[in-house]
Parts: C-alpha cells; structure tokens; sequence
RNA sequence: GGGGGCGUAGCUCAAUUGGUUAGAGCGCUGCCCUGUCACGGCAGAGGUUGCGGGUUCGAGCCCCGUCGCUCCCGCCA
C-alpha cells in the first residue's frame, strides 16, 4: 500500500504540479464518460480526483468507474489548478484537483445499507439502522465532529486540572454493592460463591477516601455504570468528570468549575463565557421557576398570590391557603392563543403532575375569558394585573396546592408553555447563549412519606450547612446541605458537596436521622467511618456529567450523539447485539443459575 | 411498571381516510455522455406494508396480541 504524503483537505494551490498520494474513502462519484470525477475523503476532508483516459489505462479507468462509495483507495497523481470556471467554492480544496496517475484498491465496498456522503438526508436516517451500522454513522462529518469536540474537550480538561494541580486517580470498576441510591449493575464472583461485586454509580466513596489518603486534589474522567431505565440524557454507562478537593469551602469549587467552563467554552467553541455565575438558592428556584434546575434564557416567570387570594370568595384558592398551601401563577406572555388540543395537552400535563386540574385566564379582545374570574374581586384582579404585568393576548395559568406541587406543576407548564411560544416564533433563544447557573442551599433531607422516615436529598456524605447543625435532631425539614448543583440552559450539568469529615456528624446522619441500623453502616460504610478517624481532612468536591457537557456544545438534544457507541432505549447495542447469552459453563464457573430459562435465539 | 409517537422498496416519504396491479425522489443495475461537484439523459430491477391473529365481500389503513425504535412519567442517594 502507498501511504498518504498529505491529507486531502490540505491541498492548495501551493502544491500544484506535485505529486501526492491520498488515502481515503471515495465519497462520491461522477461519471461523465469521458472524463470520471471521484471525490476523495479521509478524517479531514476532501479533494476531488480525476481519472483521465488520455493520462491512465482503460484498466484503471474502468475500475474507478465501478468503485461504490466508500470503497478505501490509496491514489497518487499529479496536484493542478482546475480549469478556469470549474472551480469548487464549497469546499476547501476546490481551487485545486489530483490528475490521477495509478490507484490501490484497498478495500472495495458493497453498496451501503444508508447514505453517509449526504447530510441532509444522513441526519433523517432512522436511528435504529444509525446504531446497527454505527461504524458508518460515525463516519458521516456531523459525527465526527461530535467526536473531535469530545476529544478536544477531554484534553482541555486534563490540561487545566494538571494546571491546578490535580492528580488524576483511578479508582476501581468491580466495587462493592451499596444498595443507596440507582439500582446497580452486578458482577458475580467466581472466587466468591453468592458474592457479587457492584459497577460503581460514582467514584464516591473512593475519592473521599483518596482525601484521608492526602491527595488533597483529585480528579478523573471516570466510567459510571447505573442500571435505571434511559433517556435521551441518560446511559447506562456515562462518563463523569470527578473532582474532590481537600481543606476547602463551597467558594473554591465555585472558582474551580467557572475556571474549567471558561477553558472548556474556549476550547470547543472559541467563546468567552462569564468569569462567575449567577447564583440562586432551591428556595428561589422553585419559587421563580419551579424548577430546581431553572432555564433562565427566558422568562415566564412564577409568581406568588397565596396572600392575594387568603380571604377570596373563590374556595378553591381560599380553601388551598387554609389548609396551609399556596397559589401561583405564570403568565404564559403572548398564548392566548393556545388552541383547545394544546390548552388539553397543558391540562394533562398539570394533572400528570398530580394537580386536580389547571385554572386559567385568557385575555383576549380586552377581556378575561375564564371558568374561574368571575368568583375573582376587583382588588385581586387588580393584583394580578398588576403583578403579572397582563396585556391582551396572554395567558395566565394558575397552580393551587401545597408549595413544592404547586412550584412542580408550573415548572412543568413553563417549559412547555416556551416550546408553544417557540413554534408560534414568539419565543426565540439564540442558539449559542449559554446561562450559567449555581443552584444553593438545597434540604439536606427530603422525608419520604410511605416508608416514613428521612433520606438524603443528594447522599449521606453532604455537610450540612454550619449554622443549621444544631437543627438536625429538633428540625431536619430546614436544614440545608452544603450542596450545590451547576445548572446550564436547564440541563443539570453536575452536582457536589461539601462532605462531612467528623466521624461522629457521620453517625448522628447514619444512625440518628436516616436510621440505618449498626450492623448495615458497619457493612456498608464502616470502612469509611473508620478512614474518617484517623486523620481526614475537610473536603468536598463535584462530578459533572461530561456527555450532557458534550451534548450541550454539539448543540444535540441526546448524549447517543456524543457517545461513540451508546446504547438503545432498551439498553442494547444493537451493533453487537448485547447483551446476549452466555454458555452453561461460564454460568457454572459463576455459581449461577437462570431462573427463567433464555428465549431460544435465532 | 405506566402513557404517547413511529414501523410501507436499500434510504427518505406518499397512498384521496376500508376499494382495481401499493407510488415518488434518492440509491442500485444496464446503456449513453470529456469539466462535473445534488452532473445529465434513456431504460430497468427492486415490496411477506415489522411479525402473528381477528373483523370484512375486500385491510398498508379498523380491532387484539407481539417485537423493535423513540419521547415522557415513575425511577436516576
């Protein structure tokens, strides 16, 4: 084989009448006869050949002729200027074009199951027929981007974490079980007969454990495995960018991860972002935009009219406040009209949220068009005008109920009311703005009703913020968590905390508030309560999802795009085929046995 | 576990809402064509309408089941 002396998107005008060899992929064919055209690509681009029968044999002519798309080539000839009036402005070798002397087939291929050398039409290719040939689909520029983007990225941020001084650590993939949290995936033991090791969820518990070793910065780009149904923003194997930092407080994560977006916007799309973001706390989140990962591109702002409606002779309202809830409402600017299908679409959605339905007004021809508005006095009227600023043409929508559903559910109706304004066009979001956001101050507890008792709002490892300690045994509802969650145009990009390091705040959580039994924490946890006695440092750190992360700079909706080889909705590669059976020995070397026998396979 | 959308030629989509032989563009095959770059022209092949049942004189279309892809809820400390 003769190997390329250039890559065909580097030929220019300066390289006229040498002679090159390209290797690559014929990317498409034009066959006038007499004179053939066949466009070469490799990884960086492409430049058009010639075959002329004038200049190589019929031999040579007639293969080129017949090659398909995507045969791999190794062709040598003669770099020239196209002749006047032929050249090519799309593309940049198209001043320029290689008078074929000889050419190797490589590999010549079959015709292709979809097209790779349109985009147009590529982009629109069923995803399922994309993942069963992943190979071509990765193929197609658009995706080849998405991985150069990814590789760059990875680079910048190794590059800026060596900068400030982290080490990057590894930390094991067969991990114990630790039945908190997602529902992990196993790996039987052979050694161990009934044992089974845990993919881990996170890198957790080992980088605390790294902080009491004295790395003091750590980081890695770290595999995790969780075994949850999928979505587009969600894989069963995910990467994380996983930082822990010891003898710090809240404000050096800050400063460190607006550090490493600033490198990594620049990185991938030469943009500057802001040198710190905007911070608003769970509690204002909520109330603004129901939401605790709020996009603030634009406004559809919630507002609070529990004390408007306290004494209203609508019950409904009136009644809500009594029993201690609250009224909100959003004005959808602009929606009124909103037809009856969407205003339906709304309604289920609210219902789905598990409100009793969706009170609105809509303001048309100067009037109030409402179920609802004629229970409503002139003052609270008032208010709301006031309030929500309403002109002619909007859309009021109301929640009632307790305060975090009633946040929930408008939350929900906001996103979706910005889609209706977005199709109507009159709601439009520059494409390149990115909101940056720090979400504080989150319930270190959440109290789970039907097993009545309380868990961890993120994990049993977050500090609770300082002055709320005391709280712990007499309130646990208001104290909050040294947590905070980086939030960037409503995607969560990542979360950490600021972590307990004294052994006993750590069994007053384990044992005192989230009441895990002695011998479960010794099981469990004991080895990190034993590592917090001898010598831990305080410490805290963040992950960030690093396929959102990608996801977000390619500007794709799904981390499928970002990741080379992802998995289906249903967690299978249906390029492999996985997963898949596995012989009666390889289970017997496990110590296993199906309980329900295999489907037999084709 | 639940709800929604989709499944027709290799690909992207039609099929007058249950009615003759399921069509188009691209791709493919053959022939023609010496400056194309979405090359062009002529001709042709290509279909178990995902699969299995049912209703009907008649089903791509309606009903039931099933498989696959996808979006959402639950779930994801």
């Amino acid at each position: 084989m003769k190997k390329r002396t250039i890559h065909c998107n580097a030929i220019r005008i300066d390289h006229i009448d040498q002679v090159v060899t390209l290797n690559g992929w014929v990317h498409s064919r034009r066959d006038l006869g007499g004179v053939l055209f066949i466009d070469l690509r490799d990884r960086e681009g492409r430049t058009q050949t010639v075959f002329d029968p004038s200049d190589v044999s019929s031999e040579l002519f007639d293969q080129a002729a017949s090659l398909h798309s995507e045969s791999v080539v190794s062709v040598t000839g003669k770099v020239r200027r196209r002749p006047e009036g032929t050249d090519n402005t799309k593309i940049p070798t198209g001043e320029v074009e290689i008078m074929v002397q000889s050419m190797e087939v490589l590999n010549a291929a079959d015709v292709l199951p979809f097209p790779v050398d349109d985009p147009e039409t590529a982009s629109k290719v069923n995803e399922e027929l994309r993942l069963k040939y992943r190979y071509l689909d990765l193929r197609r520029p658009e995706m080849m981007r998405h991985l150069r983007l990814r590789s760059k990225v990875a680079t910048a941020t190794r590059v800026f974490m060596e900068e400030e001084g982290f080490l990057e650590v590894e930390t094991p993939t067969l991990f114990k079980s630790t039945p908190e949290g997602a529902r992990e995936f196993l790996v039987p033991s052979r050694l161990h007969p009934s044992q089974a090791y845990a993919l881990p969820q996170s890198p957790q518990q080992f980088k605390q454990i790294l902080m009491v070793s004295g790395v003091e910065k750590y980081f890695q780009l770290a595999r995790c495995y969780r075994d949850e149904d999928l979505r587009a923003d969600r894989q069963p194997e995910f990467t994380q960018v996983d930082i822990e930092m010891s003898f710090i407080d809240r404000e050096d994560i800050y400063a460190l991860i607006e550090g490493l977006m600033g490198r990594v916007w620049e990185a991938a799309l030469g943009q500057t972002i802001p040198k710190s973001f905007r911070r608003i706390t769970f509690d204002q989140a909520m109330n603004t935009y129901g939401i605790d990962k709020p996009d603030t591109r634009f406004g559809l702002e919630i507002h609070d009219f529990s004390e408007a409606f306290k004494e209203s002779s609508f019950k409904v309202f009136s009644g809500t406040i009594q029993k201690g809830g609250v009224i909100k409402a959003l004005n959808a600017k602009g929606l009124a009209d909103v037809t009856q299908g969407q205003m339906e679409g709304l309604t289920q959605l609210a219902i789905s949220q598990g409100a009793k339905g969706l009170a609105f007004i809509k303001v048309e021809g100067g009037e109030w068009k409402s179920p609802i508005v004629k229970f409503f006095s002139e003052q609270e009227k008032q208010t709301l005008q006031s309030t929500l600023e309403i002109e002619d043409g909007d859309l009021i929508l109301f929640a009632a109920d307790s305060w975090l559903p009633a946040c929930e559910v408008l939350g929900r109706i906001r996103l979706r009311c910005a889609e209706l304004l977005q199709q109507r066009g009159r709601l439009t979001i520059d494409p390149l703005r990115f909101d940056f956001l720090w979400v504080t101050d989150f319930p270190l507890l959440s109290f789970d009703k039907e097993m009545n008792r309380w868990y961890s709002s993120h994990h049993p490892f977050t500090a609770p913020v300082e002055e709320d300690v005391d709280l712990l045994a007499s309130d646990p509802r208001s104290v909050r968590g040294q947590h905070y969650d980086l939030v960037v145009n409503g995607v969560e990009l990542g979360g950490g905390s600021i972590r307990i390091h004294q052994p006993s705040v750590q069994r007053t959580i384990f044992e005192q508030v989230l009441q895990i039994p002695e011998d479960v924490i010794q099981a469990r946890f004991g080895y990190m309560l034993d590592a917090f006695r001898y010598g831990c440092p305080p410490h805290g750190g963040i992950a960030l999802g690093f396929d959102r992360l990608i996801a977000i700079l390619c500007q794709t909706p799904s981390i499928r795009d970002v990741i080379a080889f992802p998995k289906t909705a249903k967690g299978t590669c249906l390029m492999t085929e996985s997963p898949g059976s596995v012989d009666a020995r390889q289970l017997r070397d496990l110590h296993i046995q199906w309980r329900q026998q295999p489907k037999s396979e084709g």
